[in-house]
RNA sequence: GGUGGAUUGCCCGAGUGGCUAAAGGGGACGGGCUGUAAACCCGUUGGCUAGCGCCUACGUUGGUUCGAAUCCAACAUCCACCA
């Protein structure tokens, strides 16, 4: 079977890791570097999918967990998929909802054939195999699909990590297998990296990831507790055991400057709930730093948010009224701030992507890095 | 005019002799959030002090008591019902 996604670096940067990309997906191209707003439950908080089209938004996520318990497989299939069904004709990555046994692990019991999850809906239980969150990710039609995995939590003894890192791996081989007796090949899949933070298990770990042999890859299993360095560090050593030629992603990051970093070191695609989350709680991104709307100071703000931001927020309210909506509870704070963090990242991807196209991709970092931390 | 009820910190509100600078909300102030069980969570919120601690506080004034937001009296204001 051959899959029908393609990606090619159209541009490596001459002083760093860096490269911009292309990568053809059965809805649509996507530029990288790229980052993807995460819509868990076929939604990014807050907005519509006008809304997400109007910024640009090239590729959201969803979650297979959440997706399977509701509406549930039969709904997304009758609906002809997760696109027809929630409207968004580019592409969608899912999550296999390996990040959901860790989040979720009150909730569950990890075994060697899958994992046992206790709904936290209705506490019904249900087992995920990595055969089934193969046939759940076919059933919403994703554009990409992400192995199911163990995001193992931190700290972990090497131990622990190197037994949950070879459960992955075992994962992995059973999920392409799936993939390819179910002939989805206009859907991508993706192995994930998992070794927690110890060099040689994530070393082993994209090894034998490679020797399965997989469209994409992504390093999991950071930003759950560790120290910046390091993740920093986990991203250094392991993107060089990764083909040069395929898409890496680096799940659940970031912050603006941790998606900086990564993309330094050769990391092509970034998602991360803290854009949306931190605006539905008033913690705004600025090329000067961030800013919490909440504090006392924005009241009679009148300017922009970030001066040089050319987003429909910035061009059009002013910090005092974001802070008054934000005060008064108004929905419209959601949905205002969520666009506007949003649009940051975006910008911040997109700015990345140009700076390597010039080669410049470190003096890009600097400058910006100088501003946001000034 | 009579009878009954009420008056607590910025607001609402619990407390009805010592464990009360006073529960709980709200508001205000500050912080956090990294493959979303998050429009959520955590701190602070009378004054002075680095701290021990001291001072001022539960409508007002006076009293009972070793001790009062809590008991008594008068007054003030508000509410309900009756004239």
């Amino acid at each position: 079977m051959q899959c029908e996604m393609s990606f090619e670096v159209e541009q490596q940067d001459p002083g760093c890791a860096a490269r911009a990309g292309r990568l053809k997906l059965a809805h649509g191209v996507v530029e990288t570097p790229i980052f993807m707003p995460v819509g868990t439950q076929a939604s990014v908080k807050a907005l519509s999918q006008e809304d997400l089209r109007g910024i640009g938004a090239q590729i959201i996520l969803g979650n297979a967990y959440h997706l399977y318990l509701r509406p549930g497989t039969e709904t997304l299939e009758a609906a002809g998929g997760i696109h027809g069904f929630m409207g968004w004709d580019r592409p969608v990555l899912t999550d296999s909802g390996g990040f959901q046994v860790f989040s979720l692990s009150d909730l569950n019991k990890v075994r060697p054939e899958g994992v046992e999850f206790r709904s936290h809906l209705d506490g019904s239980r249900h087992f995920f195999t990595p055969e089934k969150a193969v046939d759940v990710q076919i059933s919403i039609g994703s554009d990409i699909m992400m192995c199911f995995d163990e995001c193992t939590s931190y700290p972990a003894t090497r131990d622990m990590a190197g037994k949950s890192m070879r459960m992955t791996v075992d994962w992995a081989a059973k999920c392409k297998a799936q993939w390819i007796a179910r002939e989805a090949s206009s859907q991508a899949l993706f192995g994930i990296v998992q070794g927690s933070v110890y060099e040689d298990l994530r070393q082993e770990c994209a090894a034998a990831l490679v020797d399965i042999d997989f469209p994409g890859y992504a390093i999991g299993g950071v930003s759950v507790g560790e120290s910046k360095e390091e993740m920093v560090a986990a991203v250094e050593y392991t993107t060089p055991c990764l083909p040069v030629d395929k898409p890496r992603y680096l799940m659940g990051v970031g912050a603006p400057e941790d998606m900086l970093e990564a993309i330094e070191r050769g990391v092509d695609m970034f998602d991360c709930v803290m854009p949306t989350r931190n605006a539905r709680n008033g913690a705004l991104f600025t090329s000067q730093g961030r800013v919490n709307i909440k504090n006392a100071k924005y009241a009679r703000d009148f300017g922009p948010l970030d001066p040089s931001c050319t987003c429909p927020v910035c061009t059009t309210y002013t910090r005092a009224y974001l802070s008054h909506l934000y005060r008064a509870g108004e929905i419209l704070a959601l949905r205002l701030n969520t666009l506007h963090n949003l649009s940051f990242m975006l910008q911040l991807a997109a700015d990345s992507r140009a700076a390597i196209q010039q080669g410049r991709f470190r003096e890009f970092k600097k400058a910006f890095l100088a501003k946001y931390f000034s």
